[in-house]
DNA sequence: TCGCTAAGTGAACATTTGTTCTCTAGCAAT
DNA sequence: ATTGCTAGAGAACAAATGTTCACTTAGCGA
């Protein structure tokens, strides 16, 4: 059962449709995405790739996308090195974003960043900071520490027994916590959007 | 204008709803799931959701959940003493970090990055490039282009007319390509993972 | 060339959809 | 109490839904 080329294509289109609208659109409107001229032929389509793992319907028999609807192309080559080969852009495995950065979604938060104090971490004004909530850390991971009644992101660092952070910027100063520190959790991951 | 707690309860499920299906479901499902009996008071609900800015629908009329929908607080949490003020900045549920960013699916390949030419514009050996494919970028933008046969992740930029491509580190030189500059695409987001 | 298979068309169908209407119950303020 | 207001119930409706059927077309191998 050979993934047909068509069919991919119809999964490129859903896919597109439902990162525009979350949702994925009536049998109608179907047609005009696929660009089919009969409803019959949408139900079919959505058949074999229900089949192939991509779909799949609730209990009132409305489709749904499945796990393997979110998985994107991870190309195989690297960047710079390796060896394009470009051609027949082969080794494309599939990869869920969503899987990969948040592991356990119930105690994970995204915190957008503000402020540059961790330039040098590759950390910017802007990013999304993946955050594991939790009281624990080690010395050197990167953590959500509330300071001052306010969130903050550094290098969590220990020195003579006590912790401190750590900013990645010369121009920030090291900060010692006067009493406990006080931890949000643990940043485990980093989103960063180009252009708006 | 208050927003109301019977319908902050109701967006409560139909977040629940949609977590497990990743679609909203048909009017008599809504009924069961927002437990109420009439379709009409489901309505009436969705039109109140929609005004306060947690539903939109698509050209078609489908009820599709907006940015809004997927935002949680992070007063949502039990934050240990002291109430943090985070200027009004909100988390982003786990699951839309897909859509937020990969707009086009079928035209996005994830790179994995290898090197240090780009240290200085927070783009790290290791992370994964968000990468949409296609053969115009501006001056500015950071590429994935092909040089020599092999990729590079570089900034396009723009020197008397011809284009060129920049480094994010001083350690490495400028690339000028001689003949016509090949480009795979467009790094529009960027990933990356921390710890295992 | 002949068939065979799979993909797509188009019409018909009973259901279900979402909307609209009127009506009732609960609540708040006076 | 009485008045107003809103949330929800319930019925009625046209319109749209998804499925099924028989039919056409295109591609492929023998």
């Amino acid at each position: 059962m050979t993934e047909s080329t068509k069919d991919a294509e119809y999964l490129g289109l859903l896919q597109n449709y439902y990162a525009a609208w979350h949702s994925l659109p009536s049998y109608n409107r179907l047609c005009e995405v696929l660009g089919l001229a009969s409803r019959s032929a949408v139900s079919k389509v959505l058949n074999r790739l229900r089949e192939a793992g991509f779909l799949d319907r609730t209990p009132d028999a409305m489709w749904v996308p499945t796990a393997h609807f979110f998985e994107r192309s991870l190309a195989a080559f690297h960047v710079p090195a390796g060896t394009p080969d470009h051609a027949g852009e082969a080794g494309v495995e599939a990869f869920a974003v969503d899987a990969y950065l948040i592991p356990k979604p119930s105690h994970t938060t995204l915190v957008p960043v503000k402020g540059d104090s961790m330039i040098d971490a590759g950390i910017f004004s802007g990013d999304i900071a993946v955050v594991e909530q939790r009281v624990a850390a080690q010395a050197g991971d990167i953590v959500v520490a509330i300071v001052d009644n306010e969130f903050t992101i550094k290098t969590l660092d220990m020195e003579r027994g006590k912790y401190l952070l750590r900013p990645a910027n010369p121009a920030y100063p090291v900060i010692r916590p006067r009493g406990q520190l006080e931890l949000f959790g643990v940043v485990v991951g980093l989103i960063r959007k180009y252009r708006s």
